[in-house]
DNA sequence: CTGTTAGCGCATTCAT
DNA sequence: ATGAATGCGCTAACAG
């Protein structure tokens, strides 16, 4: 309560210049003003650390310089990584990053997007569940709004995205060409979500090209006897060894892994390993993991600059949706390296 | 470019009312006008999918209902538990979260601070590297400032914080109680940040007051080389057995670890394990790792409602500084139970 | 119960 | 090279 801000009209005042100089002064127009009223006005604005209200600004020219990020849940790599990526280049271009978790919920979802839209966001960047697609083609009519993560058919909007599919087959046909007979998939409940299922369909279709029958586990993320059925499951193939156990993102892995090494389970003598995504916690499993890295860092990057470039020149509705997708890269660790050894062995069983 | 944003003047035309009349609707002044002019703007607002801009509300209220959250960066597990919890209180009550990383640099924290003035911002609540007390001090006037996790001596705000001090107290006294003979503390150069140096002089008190030698061994993140030199400098330790290690965070651990592993130690039987932090990945850590839990989210969740209550009564610089002390909890895993047995067995150095 | 009006701080014609 | 005046969308006196 006190010190009331400084506004534009204070600067002029003190540099004894009117507003409208003032304002030509923040916005760089310098070709327009004396040499001299221009040091004065720096000046003036140094002394008096004078800072333009943002919200003044944003009223008047209709922005906000504030970019949504709408993530599903802020404690998953993916979403940190991404979020990182895009502060790191809008920030230092003056744009702020307001932060949104919708837990994969639709309605938080709605409000979240309702709400942005009073703020009058910039953009938004969503990884969205999908059952706003109207709302999101709606919000598309006046500022840039970017898909990233999962696909939806949303026409007039930009998709940022990984080669889930090919990523995932070329994971399969990795495994099988190790030596592994069977490769298990893990998955949660398939659903229309594209990444889920594209990395389901990619492993499907290499073992069918591999000719051999898929073995589709479904798993619920914090509930652990569904992971323990899994591990039951595939008891006995692992003991007649050179199966290989591949889960479809990092935080299932995260959760069946110490299960896996609770029955003595290691990789790759017992069986293989191996996982979608590249969490950060990587390197505390031994021997190295198999696994694909999203090229995260990269989308939230590449986003970055096409908001960027789309402030510079002037955002319009794209006429139709463009849909980008940046490579993922298998990393091949030691957690499948089977070497096609004969796999008998079995004292932990 | 399209679909003009529509204001509280179509509102209120589509209604048959004035401005005024919607503006008291929007702010839940109900007693000031009749039921039936009540239904009718709600219908408008409705059928017009109306939206408050937010900016115009702002400028006019001098408040723009955003918190900044400054934090280090993104990627510690201690920030994004902050944000989520900050986040999962302040989004339904109309709040945005802004986040914005600092990197621990000086530089891009005063940049922040000062952009963020000019946002108007609610709010700063901020892990501060502590270079910039006399802007914060400034912010501090008008509107509130929390300082999280770091302790600096800045009067007329509000530091949440957790007991480091008589955690690592405690957690050095129980590796002492459980029979190790030596305690390695592995921490990063000692600073002037209040988490470090009170986690280290719990170490030392503990040490001093259960005579034992303190060994303090500092590593760099990052550096691998440091975090090699350590496993060297105890190996001699370990062969006679009954040492634990532990680390001043669980960054440093995570660095560690699989060093540790590399040579074949294993805990509790090689040497303790225990660090401070609780960070995702706790449960990939075999046997299960003794550890410090910091209350982040307490924290966090403590801060939204100090915020929501000051925003409510109308926020005043405090008077003088205010310390909350949320408490840490230690917990006790197996990577640290000796059992008294006499250590001597070493088959795998 | 309801409407008129004057700014909030800034960018922008349109003058000079 | 510089200013005066207008309005962005909203809230809050101040009338009625």
């Amino acid at each position: 309560m006190s010190s009331k801000r400084i506004t534009i009209q204070d600067v002029a005042r003190a540099a004894n210049v009117s507003v409208t100089t003032v304002s030509r002064f923040l916005n760089a127009r310098y070709e327009a003003m004396s040499k001299e009223t221009k040091l004065r006005i720096e000046q003036v604005i140094e002394e008096l650390n004078y800072q333009p209200n943002a919200l003044a600004q944003g009223l008047k020219g209709n922005r906000s310089r504030m970019i949504a990020i709408v993530v599903v849940k802020l404690s998953y790599p993916f979403c940190v990584s991404l979020i990182r990526a895009l502060s790191n280049t809008l920030t230092p271009a003056g744009y702020n990053v307001v932060v949104c978790e919708t837990e994969g919920d639709p309605k938080r979802e709605a409000d979240v997007l309702k709400t942005l839209l009073g703020q009058q966001i910039d953009a938004v960047v969503i990884q969205t569940n999908g059952d706003n697609l109207a709302e999101l083609e709606t919000i598309s009519k006046s500022v840039p709004v970017i898909l990233v993560d999962r696909k939806f058919m949303l026409s007039h909007a930009t998709h940022v995205l990984t080669d889930n599919y090919e990523a995932s087959l070329e994971m399969t046909n990795h495994l099988y060409a190790e030596g592994y007979q069977e490769v298990f998939y893990i998955t949660e409940t398939p659903n229309a979500i594209s990444t889920r299922s594209e990395r389901m369909q990619g492993y499907l279709d290499s073992s069918l090209r591999c000719h051999r029958p898929p073995h589709v586990a479904i798993v619920r993320r914090g509930d652990d006897t569904s992971m323990r059925l899994v591990v039951e499951r595939i008891k006995e193939s692992v003991s007649k060894g050179s199966v290989a156990l591949y889960t479809a993102n990092a935080l299932i892995f995260h959760e069946i892994y110490p299960l896996l090494h609770h029955v003595g389970w290691t990789a790759p003598k017992k069986l293989g390993l191996a996982t979608f995504d590249e969490p950060d916690w990587i390197n505390l499993i031994s021997p190295s993991l198999t696994r694909v890295r999203q090229p995260v860092s990269e989308m939230g990057t590449w986003i970055a600059n096409l908001l960027l470039q789309q402030f510079k020149t002037g955002y319009e509705q794209p006429a139709e949706m463009h849909v980008e997708i940046l490579p993922s890269e298998l990393i091949k660790g030691e957690s499948t390296r089977l070497g096609r050894e004969d796999g008998t062995a079995s004292d932990t069983l």
